[in-house]
DNA sequence: AGCGCTTGTGTAAACGTTTACCGTTTTCGA
DNA sequence: TCGAAAACGGTAAACGTTTACACAAGCGCT
């Protein structure tokens, strides 16, 4: 036959019953010549367990899901990066959805939960809206949400300080001498780009810093509409001297505008962002970021569903990474040669 | 109750049979007024169905499996990119495998083929050893091995030419006048780093150059090392006029060391790399790089799986992707300002 | 020898679907 | 109005496990 054996045909072949041979492959107690014989058997069969009828019976899937916007964005590469292996470690595999930066299609996985194909979900929503909201109070599964949510949602939550991370970058910047500091964000309805925007203003006017909307420009999060972002920011304010980008994608934009203007970086224009995924050490010059503890979120985030997975119902947790600013020679320049 | 509901709940909430409810949820024809009530009876319970059910009733998992190496490097990640929206236009979901290097690992992913968690898996494994073969020829599902495989071997494979892509290179640092052309390779046990090994000594041995060891370093695929790699072959070879990388990350290496060196990159030392990945359009300066198709290969591999899963058995099929050469500044100078 | 206890095993139900099969109802034409 | 055919819907089996329950055998004890 072409299928492969089941506990049925073991059982056939060692002459016991279905009970047993599942009894012996859980290693439940059994008469030494009953494990013999089913063992062999198996083996002789090249048996394999079915995990999907396994799953039905035993009502877990063993499989968490991972949702984010665009698997090409390397900040949550490096989430998954830690995710990964935790859940390995732990027995889980990994369902990956990219939603395409498209609400409906985080809705769509959030009600995937229901189909119980995974066991738990870790999401990063770009958006909240109130369906989510709706899906999260409903869902039949454990969620961690990486990100902010409103407070009293009932899931676990992995954030970071992104307004401290904004403050720490703007900051740097100002007490390098930097008096007109650029901002090039992600469209304003996201998460992070609401949250980045209120920040930036916020860091100006703790340090004394006029709030000049000139300054500001908006885009989405890669990098050529950042190129072409902080390209209008450059044209409109000649004496720009300092440029905070909502993440690195954006600032290597920046950075290939600045560039091709001919304008010295950081002598001229000292380039800050957020992030600090691998392309900050890889972009020339290096580039000055803010870590959002990506890895340090993922690796959070897997903990946590890994608990509840564990432990049942508990009340939410919320988990807060620290940012960390990285300093680099786009915004120190002893290292440009 | 806590547990969602059943196609069972519904029938009882409607008055109507399981089978009702099973054909009015699959579209298949009914009366009007069944439908309607099923249809409202859903609704009001929030009914949805429970994908682990079908899947033992149906043998597929609607879940198709991508194994690598390692997810962080970004030659992957170009896959995945191409993989994950052709699996999901196609119904599937992405499970996700990083093997950490480990042939182990990927034995274990092979054997996992028959838990009929996933319905067909892509692989690309680094090393193929016998043990690979055997899981090949008595796979229960559907396998695509992205990279070489043997004559013969019962999958799907997609491979490039790497050889030919070695020479696009080599001929490349040749016709620019360079004659002390270095290669820094990762592992010769490993697919890529076997191939590239003969590939260039071939390419030398084509335009007539000698083939020095003396200009040749192994280390691993990653930037670290390749640092240390191309460092070795620096001080070893002081004429070094041309790097060939095996691959991106290795390169990011070597510039790193040149940089350290103060070597000017391209005028002293030409550097060309192999994979073509993002990281190549981000680098200082930006590497000239053969594209190996990750992108299409990937696009290939996951068409070729849902081809197969559509039409069942046919003959192996191999698709090859030509290798293309990038040029940029690291080898042609004149956009380094 | 008879009792209860332990140990091991088999039978059968359950997980939530889909679907073959069959009986009932409806429809339509004469 | 009746009969045949078509349409519809219910019962039950099946997918491959795990596990509650019951039964049989073996054991030591009085």
């Amino acid at each position: 036959m072409s299928d492969g054996p089941t506990i049925t045909t073991i059982a056939q072949r060692a002459g016991v019953s279905i009970a047993s041979v599942s009894r012996v492959l859980n290693g439940l107690p059994t008469k030494a010549e009953t494990e013999r014989r089913v063992m062999s058997a198996a083996r002789e069969l090249g048996y394999v367990p079915n995990s999907v009828a396994r799953s039905l019976k035993s009502r877990r899937s063993n499989q968490v899901g991972f949702a984010m916007a665009d698997i090409g964005n390397p900040v949550y590469l490096a989430m998954i990066r830690e995710i990964q292996p935790v859940l390995k470690a732990a027995g889980y595999r990994l369902v990956l959805h990219s939603t395409n930066v498209d609400a409906a299609d985080e809705i769509d996985v959030l009600r995937g939960l229901g189909e119980r194909y995974i066991d738990g979900l870790i999401m990063i929503p770009l958006r909240v809206t109130g369906e989510h909201l709706k899906m999260f109070a409903s869902a039949r599964a454990p969620i961690v949400i990486i990100g902010s949510v409103p407070e009293g949602t009932p899931v676990d939550n992995v954030r970071t300080d992104s307004r401290e991370g904004v403050r720490l970058a703007v900051e740097h910047l100002h007490g390098l001498g930097r008096r007109r500091i650029g901002f090039v964000n992600g469209p304003l309805d996201t998460v992070p780009g609401a949250a980045r925007s209120a920040a930036y203003a916020e860091a100006l006017a703790a340090l004394g810093l006029p709030y000049d909307p000139d300054l500001v420009e908006v885009g989405d999060f890669y990098r050529p509409e950042g190129a072409r972002a902080a390209g209008r920011l450059v044209e409109r304010v000649p004496d720009l001297d300092a440029l905070l980008c909502a993440n690195d994608l954006i600032a290597l934009g920046a950075l290939d505008v600045l560039r091709r203007e001919r304008r010295r970086v950081p002598e001229e224009v000292a380039v800050a962002s957020m992030d600090d995924t691998d392309l900050a050490t890889v972009a020339w010059p290096p580039l000055t970021s803010v870590s959002l503890g990506s890895a340090e979120r993922g690796r959070a985030a897997a903990e946590l569903l890994l608990d509840r997975l564990a432990h049942g119902a508990r009340a939410p947790r919320v988990v807060t990474v620290e940012p960390r600013l990285v300093v680099r020679a786009s915004t120190l320049g002893e290292e440009t040669s």
